[in-house]
DNA sequence: ATCAATCTGTCAACCGGTTGCCAACTATTG
DNA sequence: CAATAGTTGGCAACCGGTTGACAGATTGAT
């Protein structure tokens, strides 16, 4: 059979003319409020009150102006109104790392709760690094409303002096006296080690995520105290990365640690966990149960599908948000964290232990 | 078993104070260039062509101010620079969907390489409308400096009236006269249908994505073309949305077409066509090859892993920010659009008909 | 030493809104 | 009808930078 290479692109319209690169200023600039008062007949004040201060100009004035503005296609200049007024309908969201699906659905509520209410989204990644992630919440905190930090990574009290310039929310970590949002861990937890027991198993691994992660060390004293309760031994076993391959790589320690039921710091890792024990012909959940954490994007794909402890995410965004904008508005911070809950989820990778 | 409701949190500090909600305006603002200008006994001018204007003035009174620059920790203000020059440093991106994985790449992509060149990453979200997604870009335009649209749902012609105003990128989509970029399908679909021909398959079907999708048609063009040449017999079915739901929706279909082999317009699709053909008692890829295309995350987590035309997600995201910051540099925009290879990523659930 | 060319810093206007203060106007009341 | 209170719109200053025009200082050439 001859190669084909798939030449069936329409000719790539080369040759046409280059795109004109940038635009000067003045070429048509947007109307301005000055446009405006020109056209309706009133000072710009009365245009800028009529614009944003309802009632404080009279019903005819308003619609005059309201016309004119239509007319014109008025659009406010942001920039203009920050520079007096030093708000900007801006929120930030920085994220340790934009490819764990973890904080896809962070974004995702963040950005819907703040869209809806008039809010635009700027976001920034910290790759997981305290000095970067300090780095990039300083240039933004300049420029937005409130800053929504999701695990960071930095020290609380670097987190507690960016929250006194500015409205700051935490996700995924309590810092005293910094709003904060966090799943409660405990009821998912309680609920995973339950089913554990009831299953028979006696031993418990629990691998952990980064060494700078508050929730990490929140999780492992939940299991802990589960395991407590409910008379299971508990290990914890430290990964070199939260990710897929760490899960992978942490395979032989639990091997080593003689556990049959593993709780992960998160899904990622339970799902590198499941493919190497698989790999090594283990049987997943006939000889180990796999429990993750945080029911991310995927984690029904897997065979068997993961049995993972759900962190609402998207809520603990789109709460983050609102406690912004609740503050933004004036209101006062939560007094303590917020607390959402988390449930397990049963799937196939947790079971009955089969000796 | 008694039960446990994992009471072991820390008392959560209730009672304890309230936060401070909104800070006053003049409370101890940021240092101005007329604070530095006091400092280093010179003209704010001068601080400011000392600071944005390298070479304007002698190496002595620079050195003078960036001296006191760094000792006031001065930040300059974005606002106050963007009033008069209309430049602020950042960057939109628009997506359909920001919990469809396919994105997520992009937006890494993008936010990389922005923030490797100072800009800064602004995020809003289409949700699949045409009309929403308008609104968005509009509304971002005056805000940002360039504005990459991923995937965009609108017509070719509103794209055209943004990009008259300022310097659009788009991905996934070819339009005449705007710089894009997109994966050049053909050399990915060619590899596909001669790996499923080669298998014996000789009945393929192309599950659709949203009709607005350019990409969609694209692929389907170019699977008719491969198939044309490979000798197969290719027929389109629809799906109501490209997602795992649709693919599962789409599997009756899939079914009743007789076709042995399936290429779908995404991996969500594929994922959950597998899912639900696998429920109905099909083994895949015995019974029925199944191919993908992007390779999302998760797209290897399946039983069998996903088979699938990998496109270079972050790669676009990437090269897209960096069209549009040359285009903000003065560089003229790319004549055609920019292509970036696709390649066939074979795993377990494609291979030989087994009838 | 003289004069032109080049550097360097200052002045002032401007970007496009916001807002405190005040005056004019309207409505209410005795 | 006058006195008072409440509205409404205008003036002007301000937010914090940028930039064109210009003058004084330097430098170099003649």
């Amino acid at each position: 059979m001859p190669d084909y290479d798939g030449a069936v692109t329409e000719a790539t319209n080369s040759g046409a003319a280059t795109f004109p690169a940038k635009r000067g200023r003045g070429e048509r600039s947007s109307p301005t409020i000055y446009d405006i008062a020109k056209l309706a007949g009133v000072n710009p004040s009365t245009v800028s009150r009529a614009l944003s201060k309802p009632g404080r100009v009279s019903a005819k004035t308003q619609k005059i102006i309201e016309d004119a503005a239509e007319q014109l296609n008025y659009q406010v200049n942001p920039f203009a109104r920050a520079l007096p007024t030093g708000r900007t309908q801006t929120i930030g969201l920085i994220v340790a790392d934009i490819t764990n699906p973890t904080f896809f659905d962070i974004i995702r509520g963040a950005e819907t709760t703040g869209s809806a209410r008039d809010y635009t989204l700027v976001l920034a990644e910290s790759a997981e690094s305290p000095e970067t992630e300090l780095i990039a919440a300083r240039r933004m905190l300049s420029t937005v409303d409130g800053l929504i930090l999701a695990s960071p990574r930095m020290d609380d009290d670097k987190i507690r002096a960016l929250a006194a310039d500015k409205p700051v929310a935490v996700i995924n970590r309590e810092i005293e006296g910094v709003p904060c949002v966090v799943p409660d861990v405990n009821k998912g937890i309680s609920q995973a080690v339950r089913s554990l027991a009831a299953n028979g198993h006696q031993q418990l691994a629990y691998v952990a995520g980064p060494p700078q992660s508050w929730m990490s060390r929140r999780r492992w004293e939940g299991v802990q105290a589960a395991c407590d309760w409910y008379k299971l031994a508990a290990v914890r076993l430290e990964s070199s990365k939260p990710t897929v391959d760490g899960g992978r790589q942490v395979a032989r320690d639990v091997l080593a640690s003689g556990a049959t039921a593993v709780i992960t710091y998160n899904d990622l890792l339970a799902i590198g966990l499941m493919q190497e024990l698989q790999a090594a012909g283990i049987h997943v959940p006939d000889q180990i149960s796999i429990v993750g954490f945080d029911d991310i994007f995927g984690a029904d794909f897997t065979t068997p599908p993961l049995t993972t402890v759900r962190s609402p995410l998207g809520e603990c965004g789109s709460r983050a948000a609102t406690l912004l904008l609740d503050m933004l508005l004036g209101h006062d911070g939560p007094a303590g964290a917020v607390r959402v809950d988390t449930e397990l989820v049963v799937r196939g990778s947790s079971g009955r232990l089969i000796a």
